[in-house]
DNA sequence: TTCTTATTTCGTCATCTAACGAAATATATA
DNA sequence: TATATATTTCGTTAGATGACGAAATAAGAA
């Protein structure tokens, strides 16, 4: 099934896994994967085809998030298990101290035309 | 992580989902998977490996079985997600109505020595 | 012991996948 | 208009993965 593959590799579930405290755009997911931007696409591409994650588009960022109370119960059951078994994993907990200063230390450096508003 | 590889194999959760009933031995889930045993048995150890599956040994015979009670909650949780998920997929359904045959129709066909006793 | 059966391990091959950079696309600014 | 920024698409490449058959291992039965 598509959910289980997308869950396979574990870039993208870091990426679900920062994405726990908000939506976040196409920039600062590439910052915090530390990948190329094209990789990082690809990734979110295959996190939405599989219903497990959602985006919108405002000027020239996309936001993605996790998926709603809308959403497919299937997909919110899988993040809910990822999310249950690996908050406390430490590479994961690292993680989001890490993508805490990525967001404080440099929103201008990330999107440049964004940190100038 | 270890699971969510195990579950992106589309024969390993057909495998998880057969064994839903009670315990199989490798001669059954080499029939039901119509794979060769020596694929079988490489995708029993990656899921048992991830905590997915427990086995015991009896004579001649490996059986297989879904991990129990006191095995840990992550790997349960996601079989729980797996079964929940997928219980009413055709494919998997047909599945189960096929394993029923199997099991019915030619115990002493699989396990040569085992159906004569 | 030798033979049969059940399972696993190993080596090989074809296919899949994640990574990258270059180019294409979209949108805003100069 | 041209330029800069943000993201995606495409083509390529190295490495991972799933399949098989042959051989190794385990455990009775002849």
């Amino acid at each position: 099934m598509n959910i289980t593959k997308a869950l396979a590799d574990s870039n993208r579930v870091r990426i679900l896994l920062a994405l726990r405290d908000g939506e976040l755009c196409v920039c600062q997911i590439v910052e915090f994967c530390a990948l190329a931007p094209s990789t990082v696409s690809k990734h979110l591409s295959i996190l939405q085809q599989a219903g497990l994650l959602e985006s919108r588009k405002t000027e020239r960022w996309v936001y993605y998030r996790l998926p709603g109370k809308e959403s497919p119960l299937v997909a919110r059951r899988a993040i809910a298990w990822v999310v249950e078994s690996l908050q406390d994993n430490p590479r994961i907990v690292e993680d989001i101290q890490r993508l805490k200063r990525i967001l404080k230390a440099e929103p201008a450096q990330l999107c440049k035309r964004q940190g100038q508003k």
